[in-house]
DNA sequence: TATTGTTATACTCTATAACTATA
DNA sequence: TATAGTTATAGAGTATAACAATA
């Protein structure tokens, strides 16, 4: 049975992101953050607050889990909770100046294109943003 | 600053790397299986044994977790541990038959492409198939 | 009553270090 | 001595359920 072309890219594109996944729990142990909080961070807007339950959202979990998870950075003075002064309810959580350092490491790191994709000719990687472009804006 | 075509791409391609990590963290969930105990699965190759140190290298993990992970496979009847013959240091895993049951929907829910490429026209996905097919000879 | 965030609990993942049995 | 796997331990992620404060 012969497959697809979207079956075999996405095959192709099942090892990409294993491989990235590699690279990805390396750098992020290299800056002393869990996956989770590596994330986290770099969700976080250095000039916008995000809520508790903004980040269980991009986090793709509980809403109980950022309790800890959030303690955690604050501790290592990365982050701060503060009080949502419309509804008090609501906790933000914003950088410290400490954490905006760090915050720009792990921006840099993640924006930092693999050698699969920098090794691809010029075309070809033009060609890649175009059917990304798409594919965005079919999904969505 | 004018972003390269790389980055460009690059970010294109992380989010839709995030949007799929949801996918999957769902559907996994589904199936009654943590992250690692899927990849452990989809990894295995029923015609072919696979090694405790093999699996660490899978997940990209110690190999001391790799004991846990399969005691749980194996206390829900889905693998089974086997002696090598050759190097009696060495164990195998390998799928019960339930377990072979567990791993046909594990491998076609990941072999089933997501709507982000199923919605690309057939060009397109015939191109992001030849990209990546180079892009992973570049990278090796 | 509903919502936001927390706490309590239990389970899984993860790394490190020490151990065993084999080689 | 070296290697494959295990055990012990500690810390972190995860879901569920119950709770407090606020809306």
């Amino acid at each position: 049975m012969k497959k697809s072309p979207a079956q075999e890219a996405w095959r192709l594109l099942w090892d990409f992101m294993l491989e990235n996944r590699r690279r990805f729990l390396h750098a992020v142990a290299e800056l002393g953050l869990s996956p989770p909080q590596a994330f986290a961070l770099r969700h976080m807007d250095p000039d916008r607050p995000v809520t508790m339950s903004e980040l269980a959202d991009v986090l793709f979990c509980d809403a109980s889990n950022v309790t800890g998870l959030v303690d955690r950075l604050e501790a290592r003075g990365i982050v701060e909770r503060r009080a949502d002064e419309r509804d008090r309810r609501v906790k933000t959580v914003v950088f410290t100046p400490e954490g905006l350092e760090l915050r720009e490491r792990i921006v840099a790191l993640m924006n930092e294109p693999p050698p699969a994709i920098t090794g691809l000719s010029r075309k070809d990687q033009q060609a890649l943003l175009e059917i990304f472009e798409r594919a965005t804006a079919t999904a969505a």
